[in-house]
DNA sequence: TTAATACCTTGATTAAAGTCAACCGAATGT
DNA sequence: ACATTCGGTTGACTTTAATCAAGGTATTAA
């Protein structure tokens, strides 16, 4: 059994926000009257780690903007264990795809590194898509976008073992291919990824420490060295449907 | 490696297809003046098992609705290997979501059980989502549904064991709760069952072994008798995030 | 009818990941 | 400064499912 703390928040100020909006893909090449609107409307929200935006089934009143740290979503099991559905990035939108059904939301969201989120209330994003036709049209497309992503998570599960799925994890923290070797930094609790990636904590070490043997990569702590990225993406695309990089 | 064979495919005819469209919840409640250009051009096709009805990166020119028959929806990996995405009864549609990025179809279908389907134009979809406010909605919520059932998909993978995740197919296969024993009939080959649930035939084999034993199953080829769904309920769902029926 | 094939099952073995337990080190609190 | 907690690692062991190999059964083809 694993109860949901709620956590510390702090200061949720009027301050505009740059128009976050535009860092979002759904939002950009919207109409700037509605970004306007919702910008007016959007609530900066600064939460430290553990503290729980929302939770499943609570009425869905407002959609997030990341503007920095991570994002957990997950849902909660019968006997109280957690599934993640996904941890999400300072860019990334949440609680948007909760505009049906009940207007419940399907999943519960907690703050995993310090961040920053923007609130607007989901009832001007619902109007659009009833209004704007081709808004309606952009947020289609988002959420196709999103199907494929799932489809690819459950591929990379059932055929990449537990080492490939860690390289592949790695790779998509790299935004573009380039040449030589590269730093880069865990972005949020090794534990963590390990659920993320689908596996026990465990394996998650023995994942790396497989990677380090294989590949030649060197840790400390959770920054890490890939001293080829071409090597690593052999190990760990050979098997998969999508061609590096699979994220467009 | 596996070769993708384009089986016979017979007589593709005219025949108005009695608004097969009304079986489909997409298209339930549509503007009658768009569900009747669909049907003038809908085109019924009758495939038999094996025949690939489109491969992924084709162009996009017409979705399907099935009318009776199984269709599997499936990715191709580098090495040859086979992805199953989804596998799909009839009273479901499929190429309808590949309406963006190139219009190209984003998996490859092939018919799993000799198959009914009709064919319609994509254009005509995209274009009634282009203009019809409400028709445009009901497609994101369609799309947002799908998006939910594959996070169902990938939570039975990471908490469901082998006899568990099949139980959970069993329980699908039944239109609704009933009370007493159950004969029902696997819809498509074990082995086929096995892969769209994630899984060897070997292992599926002995989960099933394994369900005749804790449960009382009766196995006899493809058909199968279920003493007690409660005692299925509870074996299979315990451990998931969603209460029976997972399916609304 | 017999042969061939596809589909399924079973047994033996191996590989992979989960579990349990001990331990380490860094950060935190008293 | 100390104890405590948390996150992470490692080792030993167990469980689960994959793999390999052999048979079996039923359908189809010759």
């Amino acid at each position: 059994m694993k109860q949901v703390a709620s956590h510390k928040c702090s200061s949720h100020d009027h301050t505009q926000p740059l128009s976050e909006l535009l860092q979002v893909t759904l939002f950009q090449g919207c109409d700037p009257s509605f970004l306007q609107k919702l910008e007016v409307a959007g609530i900066t929200h600064r939460f430290s780690k553990n503290h729980v935006v929302f939770m499943q089934d609570d009425l869905c009143e407002w959609f997030y903007v990341i503007r920095s740290g991570w994002i957990k979503l997950f849902r909660q099991t019968l006997d109280g264990d957690e599934v993640i559905i996904d941890i999400l990035p300072a860019g990334k939108v949440f609680g948007e795809t909760d505009i049906f059904d009940n207007r419940l939301y399907s999943c519960s969201a907690e703050v995993v590194q310090d961040a920053e989120v923007i609130a607007y209330p989901i009832s001007m994003l619902r109007n659009e898509i009833a209004t704007n036709q081709a808004f309606s049209m952009k947020m289609l497309k988002h959420v196709v976008q999103g199907q494929r992503e799932k489809d690819k998570e459950i591929e990379h599960r059932t055929i990449q073992n537990a080492p490939q799925r860690l390289g592949c994890f790695l790779l998509r923290l790299i935004p573009a291919k380039k040449a030589g070797p590269i730093m880069l930094h865990l972005p949020y609790d090794k534990t963590l990824i390990a659920s993320r990636i689908g596996m026990q904590s465990e394996t998650f070490s023995r994942a790396l420490a497989r990677l380090k043997e294989d590949l030649n990569l060197k840790v400390r702590g959770s920054t890490i060295e890939i001293e080829s990225m071409d090597a690593l993406i052999t190990y760990t695309c050979s098997a998969c449907s999508n061609v590096y990089p699979c994220e467009d």
